[in-house]
DNA sequence: TTCCACTAG
């Protein structure tokens, strides 16, 4: 047949190609369409794709839509494409959608703009902090649900926008909260006209965004802009999973909430017949009868933590060598956050031919990241979890039952690529008693940081602003307190001018931003610079548990006798140093090796140092901006350490007789973290950078001043006190 | 004498 000649011919052409190693533009151009067609076939056989007349219906007829949408249903790539075809993106405005994670919204921007043809950038990007794609042709943007948060600083109205979808909501993140209820006052403010009036009236009547100072430049000017124009309405939508979608529906006042059906396997959910006493050996005993009685299939256990997870590897290479030779094929995998990226990537490669793999995991597997290949999956049933205590103002990690929703996510990664099978090492009665989803995270987290956003949004009522789920006044009055202690707030709570403008600014906890602005006075800017960017980050320091000794000879070489923050400027300039060195007349690959073993070489977390740089250069920017200059004390630690003192004031404590120490703002009794440089010689006065309640009361990066500087330096607190 | 789940700006 005439039309086979020219497959023919490409046939044999394609051959020749390999045998040459070329490839011709014809073959390019055939491999595009196949790629084209195979993506559009892939969409059409995803469940939203038979509903998206319907679902754009939806979306024209209200205002606010909540869509609960299954795994596996398409509802993150699809619907933006379904409502941009719709014409919902009209004079040039933007939809955008929020991810928790930030590796979702790059993954996802990119997956659409392969979808769509078109190059990430163009019409479909993703921004999120240290990595912006977008462009002024982009018109469906994901972005993290914080960077919409920090947008809205600038554009109280978010007016660019036309759609706003609020992805993976039923994580109610504390930027999700916080975004869920400024969006719903933008809403109505949105749906009326902008005026001087009509503008600072309908504001006040929705909590807020009113403009409280008419000298913050850039936030004046936007109003400016707006000033008797009348903004097109915005549209909402918020995303769920099932369990969930009768409070977003509440939260907005009877929204209407539609249903997707998602694609995933069934999966099986196997319950013991007691509670057992030990999680731990009903994990080992679990994982050896599905090993042994069970098909093929990688297994995944949810352990709490880095320990665990290393005694539990420990546990089952011990049982593995008592077993036959024949059922030993068994290869063991780690994953939690702390590990090296190396490391972490280990779990995605398959299996040696004939091995089943274990997967040991922290919570880190049930959203974060995807493992392929699981079909059973072990649930001990517990989590760790971090708790915020209003009344001494300290966090703290403990394990605690999941919630069901939890539990669900669980089981549900066992059903990606199969049928499969969930083991819940807790009885069924067990499962009805846990509640329905995990306690929101605005509940559990020291508020400083939220409030002193909402107030540069001009929100001056926290207790009664519109939160979805109100934070407890007494966390609320001990943040406000905080920012009061810190110079963010007037006696009046109203933010301060400048500091609390400066403080509102900087993407830091506001303790750093503080520290920075103090900073500047006594001339260590630079210093404390760095230490914020590290103390900002994970660990820089790794501890493998079979290398300790090395591990802490390596670390002896940064320790500096002040304590651990003038060891972590010694790090970070290390670094920097050898970065600089290593960049000279070498490659980009050959930069990145000599890195690496530098990094390995010194038990340094490469992926966290990076990452204080990122910070490192983001907020240099930032105090840039604000007029503030930078210099270094040199070798001047002791204005440094005052400093610190003077910032962190309220983190303060003392040595007590038998070695522990007492903080001074709460009477709290704690111990140096064995982290610490500190750890064996003993100060008599610190300052430390946080609290955490693990198995005891520890402090970590510990630093070591002077009992007479706190008076000195902090007279607003300290001489309060000598007073009662 | 010994240690932090997971995100985000």
């Amino acid at each position: 047949m005439p039309s086979m000649a020219p497959g023919g011919a490409k046939n044999s052409n394609q051959s020749n190609n390999q045998l040459n190693g070329k490839v011709s533009n014809d073959d390019r151009r055939v491999e595009f369409f196949a790629r084209k067609h195979r993506i559009a076939q892939q969409r059409k056989s995803l469940p939203i794709a038979s509903v998206e007349k319907r679902l754009v219906e939806e979306v024209r007829s209200n205002n606010i839509l909540i869509i609960v949408g299954e795994t596996g249903s398409g509802k993150t790539t699809q619907l933006p494409q379904f409502l941009f075809n719709a014409g919902l993106c009209h004079d040039g405005k933007v939809i955008g959608i929020t991810q928790p994670r930030r590796v979702a919204a790059v993954s996802v921007a990119k997956r659409v703009a392969e979808e769509c043809g078109v190059q990430l950038g163009q019409r479909v990007g993703y921004s999120i902090r240290f990595d912006d794609t977008t462009s002024s042709s982009t018109r469906i943007k994901y972005m993290t649900d914080g960077l919409l948060l920090r947008e809205a600083l600038l554009d109280p109205y978010l007016s660019r926008y036309s759609v706003i979808i609020i992805d993976e909501a039923h994580e109610r993140t504390v930027h999700t909260d916080v975004l869920l209820g400024l969006l719903k006052s933008v809403q109505k403010v949105r749906s009326g006209p902008i005026n001087e009036c009509a503008n600072i009236d309908c504001m006040k009547a929705n909590n807020g965004l009113l403009m409280e100072k008419e000298n913050d430049a850039q936030r004046a000017s936007i109003l400016k802009q707006y000033r008797g124009i009348k903004l097109s309405p915005l549209k909402l939508i918020i995303m769920s999973a099932s369990l969930d979608a009768r409070v977003f529906s509440e939260y907005f006042g009877g929204a209407r909430a539609v249903h997707v059906q998602g694609r995933q396997f069934p999966v099986d959910i196997l319950y013991t017949r007691h509670p057992e006493t030990d999680y731990l050996d009903a994990t080992l005993i679990t994982l050896f009868q599905i090993h042994l009685e069970e098909g093929p299939g990688d297994i995944l256990v949810f352990l709490t933590g880095q320990e665990e997870i290393e005694s539990v590897e420990r546990l089952v290479q011990e049982k593995l060598r008592q077993l036959p030779e024949d059922n030993q094929k068994v290869k063991v995998l780690s994953i939690f956050s702390s590990l090296p990226s190396e490391k972490q990537m280990q779990v995605f490669m398959p299996a040696p031919t004939g091995f089943r793999k274990v997967i040991l995991a922290t919570n880190i597997a049930e959203t974060s990241v995807t493992i392929p290949g699981i079909k059973y999956v072990i649930d001990p049933g517990f989590v760790k979890a971090r708790t915020y205590c209003a009344h001494t103002g300290m966090e703290s990690l403990i394990i605690v039952p999941t919630s069901k929703a939890q539990a669900l996510q669980r089981s549900g990664r066992a059903g990606r690529e199969g049928p499969g099978k969930c083991f819940r090492l807790y009885p069924e009665s067990e499962f009805d008693k846990l509640s329905d989803s995990t306690v929101p995270e605005i509940r559990r987290c020291n508020l400083s940081n939220v409030i002193l956003q909402l107030k540069a949004l001009g929100v001056d009522d926290i207790i009664g602003f519109d939160f979805m789920e109100k934070p407890s006044s007494e966390a609320v009055v001990k943040s406000l307190e905080l920012l009061v202690l810190l110079g963010a707030l007037t006696e009046e709570y109203k933010l301060s001018d400048p500091v609390g403008h400066q403080m509102a600014r900087l993407p830091l906890e506001p303790i750093y931003s503080k520290a920075l602005i103090l900073a500047s006075q006594f001339n260590c800017l630079e210093e404390m610079l760095i230490t914020v960017a590290m103390l900002s980050v994970e660990s820089v320091f790794y501890n493998p548990r079979e290398k300790l000794e090395e591990a802490r000879t390596a670390a002896k070489c940064f320790s500096s006798l002040e304590g651990d923050h003038p060891t972590l400027i010694a790090v970070y300039r290390a670094f920097d140093e050898f970065l600089e060195k290593s960049n000279l007349g070498n490659s980009r690959e050959k930069t990145e090796k000599n890195l690496r073993k530098w990094c390995k070489e010194n038990f340094i977390n490469s992926r966290a140092l990076r990452h204080a740089r990122d910070i490192h250069r983001q907020i240099r920017g930032n105090i840039e901006q604000m007029g503030l200059r930078i210099v270094s004390c040199g070798d001047d630690m002791l204005q440094f350490r005052r400093c610190l003192a003077g910032a962190f004031f309220l983190n303060a404590a003392l040595k007590q007789p038998d070695g522990t120490y007492r903080v001074l703002s709460s009477g709290q009794g704690v111990q140096i973290h064995p982290s610490s440089v500190f750890f064996r010689t003993k100060p008599d006065c610190i300052i430390f950078d946080e609290f955490v309640r693990t198995t005891h009361n520890y402090v970590r990066n510990v630093t070591r001043i002077d009992y007479l500087w706190l008076a000195e330096l902090a007279p607003q607190y300290y001489t309060l006190q000598e007073q009662e």
